[in-house]
DNA sequence: GCATGATAAATGAC
DNA sequence: GTCATTTATCATGC
């Protein structure tokens, strides 16, 4: 039979080291206080790159990463929800 | 809360399942990249017949790919 | 064993 | 055409 061979090529881009709790923290703190359109503008993801102290791309995977997990499963993240919810006071001006 | 992302409203029809390619398609798709960054309609069509693919997949994948190579 | 970050197909705005 | 996305898949951390 044809098998589909999809062995992986080394790739470097690929070793993943997670973030730091508090760059974690801060992409959250965004993320559930812009519930609502959690699509951070470009300014707004070069500051929170350099607040994180990760690239623009990085924040930009992380938000895709997240919209989409959210979305996929509501109820799981809703303790961490109403976790950032209670610390953040909601100033969403967009 | 609120929820994010606003409904689709209308009928979202089915969007196509991501396949990753083979080995092969991609080591085709790579050399004639290598070539030519931006494929001719001609070898568009003939790459796809070659691979297995849709047109419009081998299009996709050197958009895809040139966006690759910027980054 | 899943959580998480990065990459690969696929879509859509422009 | 570019390019920011969506979605599934991949690779790693723990």
């Amino acid at each position: 039979a044809v098998m589909i061979l999809r062995s992986r090529f080394l790739d470097a881009r690929r070793k993943r080291r997670n973030f730091n709790k508090q760059a974690t923290e801060i992409l959250n703190e965004y993320f559930y206080s812009h519930l609502s359109n959690p699509y951070p503008s470009e300014e707004a993801k070069e500051e929170l790159a350099k607040k994180c102290g990760i690239t623009v791309s990085q924040v930009s995977n992380w938000f895709g990463n997240k919209r989409i997990r959210y979305k996929k499963n509501i109820g799981k993240f809703q303790e961490e929800a109403n976790i950032y919810a209670a610390k953040t006071a909601v100033t969403a001006t967009n | 809360h609120l929820t994010p992302f606003l409904p689709p409203a209308g009928a979202p029809r089915a969007r196509k399942k991501r396949c990753p390619y083979s080995k092969f398609q991609i080591r085709e798709l790579e050399r004639e990249f290598f070539f030519n960054v931006y494929i001719s309609r001609e070898q568009r069509l003939r790459l796809a017949r070659l691979l297995q693919l849709s047109d419009r997949q081998v299009k996709i994948w050197f958009q895809n790919r040139r966006m690759k190579e910027k980054k």
